[in-house]
RNA sequence: GCUCCCGUGGUGUAGUCCGGCUAAUCAUAUCGGCCUCUCGAGCCGAUCACACGGGUUCGAAUCCCGUCGGGAGCACCA
């Protein structure tokens, strides 16, 4: 505990002080699948405000209906939950966007009342032309009634997905073509998962924060630099309706060196099998990461450690890694396990009963493991390979020179030679590697008295999660 | 192309707002050495950075201008 204290007083730096006396924020994950380790910098970072400052955490799905591209999943809202409980994210309020589209066709009818927005029938292609060259089209102009008519018939389903918009007046000379009369609100026939076919006229998120952000009481708003325009749109609109705006907050773009991250991409491959599920630990998700054994401090650190700065970075996996095995080098007891297996013959002078090996070098008091000494050992292929001739240590046993299949004891004493893991025999065991790749070996018997789900390390092969026992099944977190 | 953001060692990061206390912090990586019957952990040491060019100033990583480089947005996605 004390550490602890100390950890987190060391992170307080690498966070800039919010303003303000009461703190109100919210995370506002999209619910296409299981949030990943890309999403948990905004979440951890929200989290970790939230807490300094003593405020309230709203966890807000933003399901709208989305792009045909981005589908909704409906396993998607429990997976994140699952996600956030792991990763010790405290929310205390929920909301839905799905849940609220009266709110917005509310205050739709309000700003089109105010003049501020209008219902547009020009094309997608037509429209972004206009913005491009910066003009304005006829439906700009049209009267409030007839605005208010055509979002009636909106709503009624008059118009088919596509056939008619409701935009936002803003300028359309305004100097970032982006801004130009953005879409509030679009038709969309789609089922959504949680309110099937209920709606079909569907905003688009900066109307719908703009209403919320306000509505909710929200202090301090904490994005991406990918979303800082929408702070704009969010101010423009606050400005309509006379609200007072929340602090804004960016950081800069996270990526993973050599990690491309897309759950709409991961949706596909899981659909088409070529990914198992999200447990499949190229996807990267919250639950694939604990399955391989991160420990979500480990993942807390890993992200505090960037600060708030609005700097792009990436970073190796490897960092986490660090971050991970300082929390569980001590936790884990160490097993052999041998990848690939090859079977070869001492020769020469052994007395042969058992060796004990300690359970973890720096914990004598966890006890030994007990394994049996033979003539005919099991050792890792690519020692086997890349050590013919020369003299290695079987660790804990005796000392051997590699001759084919045969291994000619050449003593027992410890010597200073590569010391390798080897067993006599040894029950099937399978370790799911980062890339998905399955290497297949034996690991000792010992490994029976593992019990599920714990962390352990195969000594000179890397730290590995316990998934089963019958096959022994592991997954890899690292080295 | 347009709008906005960012540029400190291999990778991240502190310091930049309020110029001197910094011959620039910490972590990670790399390389040595010690320790250890793991290629794990631990300990010690070393290498390595203020993008560039001007300006302001007694003094600039810090302020100003320009250049270059990187990123994001420019969707009826979030």
């Amino acid at each position: 505990m004390p550490e602890f204290f100390e950890e987190s007083e060391e992170e307080e730096d690498q966070l800039p002080d919010i303003e303000g006396e009461e703190v109100v924020m919210r995370m506002a994950p999209y619910p296409s699948g299981p949030l990943h380790i890309g999403n948990s910098r905004m979440v951890i970072l929200n989290d970790e405000y939230v807490k300094r400052n003593d405020g309230k955490l709203i966890l807000f799905f933003d399901d709208t209906i989305g792009s045909k591209e981005k589908k909704l999943q409906h396993y998607a809202y429990d997976m994140i939950k699952d996600g956030l409980d792991w990763l010790g994210v405290d929310y205390h309020e929920v909301y839905y966007k799905s849940d609220r589209m009266d709110i917005y066709y509310e205050y739709a009818e309000k700003i089109l009342e105010k003049g501020e927005a209008y219902i547009c029938e020009c094309s997608a292609e037509r429209l972004q032309k206009n913005r491009r060259e910066g003009e304005e089209c006829p439906h700009r102009s049209q009267s409030v009634e007839k605005n208010l008519k055509m979002w009636q018939a909106m709503l009624d389903g008059a118009y088919e997905e596509g056939e008619a918009v409701m935009r936002i007046k803003t300028d359309m000379q305004h100097p970032n073509p982006a801004f130009r009369d953005r879409v509030l609100f679009r038709i969309c026939n789609r089922e959504h998962p949680r309110v099937a076919n209920k709606y079909h006229v569907w905003p688009l998120l900066e109307f719908s924060w703009a209403i919320d952000d306000h509505l909710l009481g929200m202090t301090h708003i904490l994005r991406g630099k990918d979303l800082v325009m929408e702070d704009q749109m969010e101010e423009h609109i606050w400005d309509i309706f006379d609200w007072d705006a929340p602090e804004f907050l960016h950081y800069g773009m996270l990526r993973l060196k050599d990690v491309h991250l897309s759950k709409s991409e991961f949706q596909e491959k899981i659909r088409t099998g070529e990914m198992s599920g999200w447990n499949d630990p190229r996807t990267w998700s919250l639950q694939s990461l604990r399955r391989r054994g991160i420990q979500p401090e480990a993942l807390r650190d890993f992200i505090l450690g960037f600060g708030m700065s609005k700097t792009d970075i990436e970073v190796p996996a490897s960092k986490l890694y660090a971050e991970n095995r300082k929390m569980i080098d001590s936790k884990a007891n160490r097993y052999f396990f041998v990848p690939e297996p090859v079977k070869i013959t001492l020769e020469g002078d052994i007395e042969l009963d058992e060796v004990e090996v300690p359970r973890h070098p720096d914990h004598e008091e966890r006890g030994n493991r007990k394994i049996k000494t033979a003539r005919e050992v099991l050792i890792p292929k690519k020692e086997w390979e890349e050590k013919q001739g020369e003299e290695i240590r079987l660790k804990n046993f005796c000392n051997i020179k590699l001759d084919g299949k045969k291994g000619v004891i050449t003593g027992s004493g410890r010597r200073d030679l590569i010391k390798i893991q080897w067993l006599p025999e040894g029950l099937d065991a399978e370790v799911e590697m980062p890339d998905s790749t399955v290497v297949t070996g034996k690991v000792e018997k010992g490994m029976s008295s593992v019990s599920e789900e714990e962390l352990i390390q195969f000594e000179r092969f890397g730290f590995v999660k316990v998934q089963g026992k019958e096959p022994v099944f592991a997954c890899y977190a690292h080295s």
